[in-house]
DNA sequence: CACCTATATGTAACCCGTTACATATAGTTC
DNA sequence: GAACTATATGTAACGGGTTACATATAGGTG
């Protein structure tokens, strides 16, 4: 790989010459700069950006940490961190975490070694204990992570409460809810608005809430034990669509009509819902704007710190599709 | 954040010592190296990463390169290209491409300029020009780019031969095919291997084949054309499994049942495939093997550069599941 | 003509690690 | 005691850029 000396060498000049010429900064001869640039692509010489990285202490990239990339929620909300960062010039990559603690806190101290210039993080675990000693401008997405972080979510006790008032609505009279992990902030709030709004219901038990992890399978073994268990449930509030998929497959393995003998409300509004039959109905999020949202709070961030800590939350919107009547 | 060199100033020793005691190289007194640590916790010092990158120009990272993270099958490569790079001590990213030759093209320089050590792509678009003047080690996954680049995929051909014989066998009389965009390597094979198993039947008509692009919106919106225009098919090959999960659904927007009145078969074995009701009977390939295996042949290029080049073909394997009777 | 400014270019320090090489001391061997 | 070795540590060059500062020339102003 040629070097800016190589460079300089080949033009005839001092390789500062040849750093205003990359840069466009400062007084260049116009002749000169046209025998700089014929030597570089003549070279086919292209700055090495880790030096750059070096001297200014930022490298142009941001990241994306995600617990689940094959929760299609995540590439979702990675397509709009993307895309916001390409037009603002940044380049973008996104991690994975498994909502692992070691390889949160690993991914982050990495980039920060590598002068990453922020971080996005979707993540339950990180703590603002964890996050001593780190540098880098992080905006928490999806969740909260502290107080401290910036953090673009979504009205998730809100969205819960339509979503059960909308099946209540439907004729539902026993609805059951499949949540997610107990440590995620978006869990709790999920399930305090399902709470909220069946606590006084007569009918109420508490072994209507079972776990289901946020993940496919999970949430397919606890349909099928809840409604083995509780036949007369028959409306279904699910706390992410992934869930929602899982649900719906229990429900047809036990020979369950959706939406005649039971229905189902997802949250998220990732499109997979509506690509599978029956579609859906759901409280959606959006995610492309939050995704945009959150990159951009991080680009604030890095041009000015300390700016005020900023929590938003959108609204979530009711969906409706097949899954219910 | 604090240097090597406020380490070395509050350890009362010099740089190199202090080097030494972070890479465990050379000769340090136990006590020295006592000092040292201490005042790296005690500073909470970490190497800055970029100035390692640059004195040794490798940077422990490797990236994969895919073109629609919102198919599930690739963050499923994903997943497996993240895990050996992690058992390796690498650092993984992902970035999408979207197809887009520039995208590409951007990343693959942004990439080589920050020292990755070594990418895998996904692509259709790059060519063997477009990578002169590219020095990291490349290896395509799932689509050949170059005979110069190590490559893994699978053998499409035979496997789309498979799959139409298997809907033969089951008694399909019309068989039709959704085929993926006509720039991709896989997509020809794929189709080929169709084109093999019909072109001698006395029904086969060049308008059973149309294309879907590998996404699911134009797969549904290209299902439904052809089965109105050729209510006669009662059997579909589709290239890929995003798409199987698009054809159902125009074929239940249409009326149709699956497996009764038409039968679908896929391509890729997503998991996604399985959690849909009907779960789509497809050709499973090993993603979770070629994702290691392309990992795997990158790390040992980077390792050793000038090894021979592989092509490796991985078998498909049929999966019979409720889309197929 | 003296002085000032805009233009043009080069020199060298700096970013933060790594490591070849130099130097120094203690202990061993003959 | 001289010579050698293993241990211990420091100095400074290096990687590839960026930029403050120094220097030089041409043209303009009073």
């Amino acid at each position: 790989m040629p070097t800016i000396k190589d460079v300089a060498k080949m033009a005839g000049v001092s390789v500062a010459t040849v750093s205003r010429v990359i840069n466009n900064s400062g007084y260049v001869n116009e002749v000169t700069k046209k025998r700089v640039e014929q030597a570089i692509s003549q070279l086919n010489y292209r700055p090495n950006n880790v030096a750059r990285s070096l001297f200014h202490g930022r490298s142009q990239m941001i990241a994306l940490l995600v617990p689940d990339i094959m929760n299609p929620f995540f590439p979702e909300l990675a397509r709009a961190v993307e895309d916001f960062a390409k037009l603002n010039d940044y380049t973008f990559v996104l991690c994975n975490t498994d909502d692992n603690p070691e390889k949160e806190m690993h991914y982050i101290y990495a980039l920060e070694q590598k002068s990453v210039d922020g971080i996005i993080v979707v993540s339950s675990t990180v703590t603002e204990k964890s996050l001593q000693g780190i540098h880098v401008p992080i905006v928490a997405l999806d969740r909260i992570v502290s107080a401290k972080l910036p953090s673009i979510t979504v009205k998730n006790r809100d969205g819960a409460r339509q979503a059960v008032r909308y099946l209540k609505q439907l004729g539902c009279k026993r609805i059951a809810h499949i949540c997610g992990p107990d440590n995620v902030s978006n869990t709790k709030e999920r399930l305090g608005g399902y709470i909220d709004e069946v606590k006084n219901e007569e009918w109420f038990l508490s072994s209507y809430v079972v776990s289901g992890d946020y993940q496919y399978d999970k949430a397919m073994d606890a349909t099928k034990n809840l409604l083995k268990s509780h036949p007369e449930v028959d409306g279904i509030f699910v706390a992410n669509d992934l869930m929602g998929v899982g649900v719906l497959k229990a429900a047809q393995e036990l020979g369950l009509k959706v939406p005649e003998d039971i229905q189902i409300i997802g949250f998220d509004g990732i499109s997979l819902g509506e690509k599978i039959t029956p579609s859906i109905t759901t409280m959606k999020q959006p995610i492309y704007e939050m995704g945009t949202r959150a990159a951009q709070l991080l680009i604030q961030q890095i041009n000015e710190p300390n700016q005020q800590v900023q929590h938003e939350e959108y609204e979530v919107t009711l969906v409706k599709r097949e899954s219910t009547k």
